[in-house]
Formats: C-alpha cells, sequence, structure tokens
DNA sequence: TTAAAAGAAGTGGTCAGACCACTCGGATTA
DNA sequence: TAATCCGAGTGGTCTGACCACTTCTTTTAA
C-alpha cells in the first residue's frame, strides 16, 4: 500500500485500494469491511478522506453503512444494476452517435419482442395512438416509442432507454408533417399486424425523415 | 432549506439540496457551484459532510472539482453515460430477468449490425474463431459474443453488455459440448456469409442450448 | 509606460480531535 | 435463570487548522 502512486484525487485511491483490499481479502457480499478508522490507519490517510471515498460507494450502492455496526459489502445480487454503474463509473465515454445507436438498438428491440407477441400487439394502446394522430390530436414522438418499450415490460430497458433519449440529438417533439404522419401511421398498422419486417421498415423510414428534418 | 426532513444519511440529502439548488439556480453544465465553504453555510452543515455529497457526485461523474479554482457541474454532453448512472443509483433494480432479456437485445443487435455491413462481415476474427472451434481450441462464449460487440464500433453498447453479463444468470463458460460447437460454428458460418435470419435463428438455438444445460 | 514580480484572497485537499447516537455483547444484578 | 446495565466499538457530524493551488490585484522594476 505504501509505494501507490498518489494521484491528484486521494478518495479515488482510497476508492481503488478499497477494491484490491476486498479482493486480497476475499471479502464477499454482505461481509463485514474494517471499520473508518482502522482503514484510515491501513491507509495512513485521514479518517474524513476514508469516509468520502466510502460515501462515494454508498451513493453507488456498492457498500452498506449501518450506524453502530459497522460497513459491509453490498449484496449485489440483490441490487444488480448497482455494480452496473461502477464499471461505467471508472472510465469516460465517447461519442454521442453510439448513444443514438444504442438507443435505436432498444428501440428496435421493443418492436420486435411486440410483433412477436400477440398479447403485446393487441394492447388497445396502439388504436388508441392511431386514432389521436389520425384525428391531428397533440401526439408527441416520445410518446409512442415510449409506449412501445414500457409493452416490453422490460423495465431495464426502459431505464436505459429513458436515459439515451435524454442525450440524443434527435430531440422527440411533437409530430404536425402530414408525411410523417402517414409514416407512423404505417408502423402502427405493421405492429398491430406483427409483421417485423414491415414495422422496422417503417421505423427506419421515420428516423430517416426526422434525421433529414434535424439538417435542415 | 430548513424544513427539509433529515434521513438518517445527511449527505444523500446534501445530494438531493444540491440537485434542487441547481434546478432552482439555472446552473448549466459547466458552471461554477458555489463553494464548499458556502455550500456548508446556505445548507446549515458541516463542511465535511458538504464533501461526502460533492465526493459521491465526483465519483460518479456529475461534478468536477478543480483545486484552487472551484466546483463544476460536469458536461454531461462530453459524459453522458454517467448521467445514466445517476439516475438508476436512485433506485433499485427488478427482476434479472430483464438483465438478461436486455443483454440479448445487445447480442442480437451486434449480429444484425454486422450482417448488414460487408465490411465487419469480412473481418479476420471470425475465420479465426471457427478454427479454434474446429482445432477443439479453448474458445470461451464469452469471447465469441465481445468480439461481436466489438465488431460494432459501438462502445456504449460494449459497455452495457459487459456490465448485463456480470449479472446474467447464465455463466459465459468454455465451450466443450460437440452439439454447442456444431451450433456456433453454424452462427458464425451464417454471420459471414451475412445472413441475419439463420444468424439469429442459430443464436436463439444457442441461448436455448445453453440454458437447457444450465437447468441439469 | 510597460512588464515582471510579489502579494492577498479564495478554493479544494487533508488531517486531527472532539462529540453524538447507536449497536452489541459481556458483566452485573434481581 | 432472566432482566438490566454498562462499556467498547462504530458510523455521523462538526470544528478548526494547515497545505497547495489558482486568480486577480497591487506593487515594483525595467
Amino acid at each position: 500500500m505504501q509505494n501507490t502512486k498518489r494521484s491528484s484525487k486521494m478518495f479515488l485511491d482510497i476508492v481503488g485500494e478499497l477494491r484490491l483490499m476486498i479482493k486480497a481479502e476475499g471479502i464477499k457480499a454482505g461481509d463485514k469491511l474494517p471499520s473508518e478508522r482502522v482503514l484510515a490507519e491501513r491507509l495512513q490517510v485521514g479518517r474524513s478522506t476514508v469516509r468520502e471515498a466510502l460515501r462515494s460507494l454508498e451513493l453507488l450502492g456498492l457498500i452498506e453503512t449501518r450506524r453502530g455496526e459497522g460497513t459491509y459489502l453490498a449484496d449485489f445480487k440483490k441490487h444488480q444494476l448497482v455494480e452496473v454503474l461502477s464499471t461505467f463509473v471508472m472510465q469516460q465515454p465517447k461519442s454521442a452517435l453510439d448513444v443514438t445507436d444504442t438507443r435505436i438498438i432498444h428501440e428496435k428491440a421493443a418492436i420486435q419482442t411486440i410483433c412477436k407477441d400477440i398479447h403485446k400487439r393487441n394492447l388497445p394502446v396502439w388504436q388508441g395512438l392511431l386514432m389521436k394522430i389520425t384525428e391531428d390530436g397533440e401526439v408527441f414522438r416520445e410518446d409512442i416509442i415510449r409506449e412501445m418499450i414500457v409493452a416490453t415490460d422490460n423495465r431495464l430497458s426502459l431505464k436505459i432507454w429513458f436515459i439515451l433519449k435524454q442525450y440524443s440529438k434527435v430531440p422527440y417533439e411533437q409530430m404536425t408533417d402530414g408525411k410523417e404522419n402517414e409514416i407512423v401511421r404505417a408502423l402502427l398498422n405493421n405492429l398491430i399486424e406483427g409483421s417485423v419486417m414491415e414495422t422496422i421498415n417503417a421505423y427506419d423510414k421515420w428516423i430517416e425523415h426526422i434525421e433529414g428534418e434535424n439538417e435542415e
């Protein structure tokens, strides 16, 4: 622990040290970690610094602290997602293009899931959306996609999508364009019929249309 | 700020307070936040408590601190992923099934992307994998899938997959089964030929095979 | 007048020590 | 034997003190 290079962010080093310590000592989910005071002495840093690292990990859900008892390694089985974050956090992301691509992955996956499930295809929400569009009611692009992903009943996918959406360059807006309405109507009709290919086709056209609009 | 209920986790409250403050004061990405000392006085807590909250947010990449200068709201455009996490973090996940489903979404998407791109289809890595399998070399399921997602050149998808993988019930292991080898060979061959349907079919068979194996 | 140097103020980074509130287990007591 | 008490250990928080660094102002020197 001594010859570890200290970066400018001490508490980040501590996070790393903790990771190592957990591995080295075979600390498993649910096990107790050394107390803050012990950690401080072991790592030769102040207790407040140790705490800053621990608090970070706690926000991530990687550890669990109980006053008067101690600090415990969180049970990953229960909080799967949580670890997801930890790995993400350690590194920085890249292009915004990936965000859009990934979002589209989830959207298309939703379409396919619905098409293959007669139960989901028959959901009244599709007819409702069609109606609204035909009547020129207020329909947002976002709503349509969201309903589709909701219908898949995959909350994780929904969450990922929801967040990717916020970073996509292409904003979801209200539809006023007549041509767009036509595309979406086709999409929904194909969806209801369960023809995957046609629905995906319509979806591609839609994306194309939106992107073209965005470049003007 | 006064009548806010204090939960047992003060620093979590601070995180919340900061969120509110950022919204209320219209602090945007890149803007400077009040200094730690000011925050401590404003929120009526000690500076160390404020720091614990800030450090948590920093680990998440939501803020950026520069010694001698101050604390700044991170530029989300650059670190998209990070916000992804923050939202996740606030809540607990659900079924493990969603994790598997979502992982499969990304895997299938990779297959489709590769099939549709002759450039990616012609990557030497596929022939290499085929060779290894035929020669009964050490091939891990994980490697094959990873190579496919790497080939899509979507780092975000790769990252998401990587983490989902860790939580999937079905472990990726070395392939020793002869039948499995056959399925995977078919998968790769179809991939190289670019026939989406067949490749996805093979993939489905593969998944089925793995799951069947897992139930024994 | 201008450019370099010195200084002051503000900021994050870290530490040490002090309480508090709480949990737990062993010792004491009824 | 069972209930109570108490002390050690732990996390939660605050305070005050330095340090290192950045920025801007002031002063000094050319």
